[in-house]
DNA sequence: CTGCCAGTTCAAGTCAACTTGAGGTCAAGG
DNA sequence: CCTTGACCTCAAGTTGACTTGAACTGGCAG
């Protein structure tokens, strides 16, 4: 199979057409060439795309992951780049941890008002002393799974 | 002490006083009164905000803790939210740990490329195949600590 | 009495990552 | 040859949580 189009791109990837476009127009990926007005793509795209989802899953910006690809449009990840992000989810996963068993002490504390319960107002402490430091967990994706191909015909969600 | 104006507030809180006067439109908070054309609150706004911080911290939305405060204004929190949150947390928790994890490798790996690590190409297949969720780490705040009580004069960040 | 300046309102801007809309093009099928 | 419909471009809209700008006000120090 030798390039593939926008469509089928897609569908492959998981990765909305509109998507493939904004991500190229970003310079993220590139089309191979071009059928009339439609883009080819290089099998290749799928590969990068797989980087690029893995990137935004690791919690790295489109523009930092766009400085993970050298000039000839191979993988050129800093390692060191990798391992601050990992310490990066450490702290956070630690903060999370916390949250977590926070939450679920609340959830199942016997005060009759959380503002009772000594492990909320510890939490609650925390939190406005910045210590829990900021999150939030992104919107879900439209639809993760991969696309019908048509574009225009989707039903719109309201 | 018996009602503070808004900079005290944000002084205390470590919340600008903009973002003070967008939770009160919000109807997150209420000042109490005025004196002129300043708002007073009343110092209990100061464990509301704590409340709401702590809220943002586990990741509920504005208008998720919006519904957490009863008409009469005290918290009223649903436990079973808060059991779901944490479940939704583990989740979380869990993902980031293996993501944690493959980062890590990748930059401990002494293969040349990271497309020939085995453990990278797997993390890879994960992600695109949308088995590790997304997530977005906040972007940080302009400034954590309290404010200096100025709101124009602050620097402006470029 | 006067001016200062921290406060006020309201509309609009920001940021990231996309999505949507309107209007246009063209390769392929009938 | 003509229609069709998937693709194209470009601009603008969306979302959430705020921030910023411009124009204004009023309590209080001098």
């Amino acid at each position: 199979m030798r390039d593939v189009d926008i469509a089928e791109a897609a569908r492959l990837s998981g990765v909305r057409a509109s998507t493939l476009r904004f991500y190229e127009e970003k310079g993220l990926i590139a089309s191979h060439g071009r059928r009339g007005l439609r883009r080819l793509f290089d099998p290749a795209v799928l590969d990068r795309l797989a980087l690029i989802a893995l990137g935004r899953a690791a919690g790295f910006s489109l523009d930092e992951i766009a400085t993970m690809f050298a000039p000839d449009g191979r993988p050129r990840i800093d390692r060191r780049m990798l391992a601050a992000k990992a310490e990066e989810l450490d702290r956070t996963i630690r903060k999370l941890n916390a949250m977590r068993d926070g939450l679920r002490h609340a959830a199942a504390c016997p005060a009759p008002s959380h503002m009772e319960c000594p492990t909320f107002r510890r939490l609650l402490r925390a939190a406005a002393s910045g210590a829990i430091g900021e999150r939030k967990a992104r919107r879900p994706p439209r639809k993760s799974l991969a696309a019908t191909g048509r574009e225009k015909g989707r039903a719109r969600e309201p």
